[in-house]
DNA sequence: CGCGCGGCTTGACAATGATCAAGCATCCAA
DNA sequence: TTGGATGCTTGATCATTGTCAAGCCGCGCG
């Protein structure tokens, strides 16, 4: 593993303040794999046997139910996904598979187990991940149920924005089809969505988002920090 | 507080392994609140001061957002709510509200912070708590991106009968009303799906339901424990 | 006890979103 | 390079769900 990975991994809240020798010991135990894309990971309802990093590419996690499908999140680098079947050495509830040529590393779950008992910096950096995950299932949650297509997709492109650092135009970091999938609605659905919104302040190009009229699409959109806001 | 509310709490798995005299602190610290029903404990995006245990009577999780509102959850006892935003000293993303004449205790944050920090066997529990109220959420997620507003209405009156050891016929244990906002659905779409269902194997009457033919009903509902299932 | 309010049901109608289908563009593999 | 597959857009149509409204019932309060 590349020292640039290793650090990296390393200063991720979850590892940041694990003791040195354990954090060598769970290292020790993993495996680097460089995985194209499209390549299903893990299946839902499977054990977890291993807790996943993602180094590089991105990871999708969806979930089927009787003939239907549905994405629920996009796992970007450098982020770790399964922690809480993991933990609780429970099965999967979402499948993942990769959406682009990634890199991962797998840490067995055997490991993450152990070092969880051993290391009390651990199990606290645990806690805090563990509570960040589920308020942002939360704040899905809130999102489906308290806001239309179109609102979901403006903000979306708003909080894009916002991580953007700002820049009028952006670019979708993944696909409209994907995009839709997690945003609760059909791919056809989405289109016309981004065509409302078209009258409220964006120019679509593609992948790529012009946003010219910020106050526009808030006023539209209604974007609220307690569904919006990453850090809360 | 009577001997046999301690004990219950002290029965939480959240409690169960806490060093006695920390455990002792922590209710020594709390505050123990009859309330009435439909009243306001917390509003969303307010500082989370307390731990909230029920301990008699029910409270229901809700959001809102630019006119809108949603039920999440109903918390009953023995049981926490807002663990998440506790341990974070982060806001907190949802109001709460009594359903019913409850009793409660406030256990204050800062108290469970210091425990937490001080305590291990508590840092391990909450782990297991919220990767167990974060696999929750997802399920609920996914209970409303994968099935039908009828097969979430049914599965709900599946699982309902097995939490009721199989009874034949199972009592909704709140109104309607907010049954359905937690399904994601109208009062008026919910009355609707139960008398689609009594094609499907149950009778309706007011708040009691009737399972006649729970083959049938799982055959039109199509039940999935990654869903539904309690205890994954 | 009576009245008002809220919950719930039911029907009519409207709106949102899904499904189906066709066409175009792009990408990848042979 | 070519052909096929996939993603995406757009339109027509359909289905699900929400809104509006009225009526009934039960509960709680004065």
């Amino acid at each position: 593993m590349r020292n640039a990975d290793r650090q990296a991994i390393r200063d991720l809240p979850l590892f940041a303040d694990v003791d040195e020798q354990r954090f060598d010991e769970l290292l020790n135990a993993a495996y680097v794999q460089r995985i194209p894309a499209h390549v299903d990971l893990i299946r839902e309802g499977e054990p977890a046997d291993f807790l996943y990093v993602v180094i590089e590419g991105s990871v999708e996690l969806f979930s089927s139910s009787h003939g239907r499908d549905s994405s629920m999140a996009i796992v970007t680098p450098i982020s770790t996904f399964i922690l809480a079947a993991t933990i609780k050495d429970a099965p999967f509830l979402m499948s993942a598979r990769t959406v682009a040529p990634s890199k991962l590393l797998l840490i067995p779950s055997v490991n993450i187990r152990a070092v969880f008992e051993a290391d009390t910096r651990f199990a606290r950096a645990i806690v805090t991940e563990l509570a960040t995950c589920y308020r942002g299932v939360v704040k899905s949650m809130k999102n489906l149920k308290l806001r239309t297509a179109v609102e979901r997709v403006g903000n979306y492109i708003i909080r894009l924005q916002d991580k953007s650092g700002g820049a009028d135009v952006v670019e979708l970091p993944y696909g409209k089809k994907i995009l839709a999938s997690i945003l609760g609605m059909t791919p056809e659905n989405l289109s016309r969505a981004f065509g409302a919104l078209q009258s409220h302040g964006i120019v679509v190009d593609g992948p790529s988002i012009e946003i010219i009229d910020r106050t526009a699409l808030e006023a539209c959109c209604k974007p609220n920090p307690l569904i919006d806001d990453p850090r809360s």
